[in-house]
DNA sequence: CTTTCATTTCAACGAATCTTGAAATAAAAT
DNA sequence: ATTTTATTTCAAGATTCGTTGAAATGAAAG
């Protein structure tokens, strides 16, 4: 993952309606939520929900897919631990100080 | 941390320049760098680089200090830490999921 | 085939972001 | 005191972001 991929990751992340997604579908678990039940979570309207779900879809850290009527939603892990990696190792060069401040 | 602060550190990475400084900033070590030698580094304008590290700096992601006539900056390891630890235990929820995808 | 349900797309708007270059500030050197 | 060096602040402008509500799309049910 170079510079450019990695802000656009968290730019994806920088809004408190798209990381309460996240939670969602952590929480959810390998189901996934529908669209529905993820607006209704996060509190927001269809419209508004849409448009954070495309967010984080095109950066790749959630996946959907029809299931009938519905749009299930699942969350990509490996997106999420590629980005952590990306922190750690090159942007902050596998640093011991940083490792140093994580439990 | 709460979601509202981790969208703001979220965003105060969002940007290759700033991701550059960090690196940068990473690699220096302890004594730090002066603005101007970062601006040096990641190719930007001198007003452009105190933009960013404003940016960065009213998220503490680092913190400044005058030297004569320069302004030494460093990386809060910390900071970066409490991130990590936000968006791994709170917004993941701890998943074993997401453990299993950090090396 | 029409209706209902679930979701996305669209246009419009205000707000925030980023860049640039010029002016302002701070501190040291002459 | 004036000049030089280092950095920040500011205004202007282009771009992107996020919200809203209405319209469009997709898929199932009656």
């Amino acid at each position: 993952m170079n510079e450019d991929e990695a802000a656009l990751l968290f730019h994806a992340l920088s809004n408190p309606d798209r990381l309460n997604v996240i939670r969602a579908l952590v929480i959810a678990g390998p189901t996934g939520l529908s669209a529905g039940d993820i607006a209704r979570q996060i509190g927001a309207s269809p419209s508004r929900a849409s448009f954070h779900l495309a967010a984080l879809s095109e950066v790749g850290l959630i996946h959907s897919e029809r299931q009938s009527r519905s749009v299930l939603y699942n969350i990509d892990f490996r997106r999420v631990a590629a980005l952590m990696t990306f922190l750690m190792d090159d942007c902050c060069n596998g640093s011991p100080d940083l490792k140093a401040c994580c439990p």
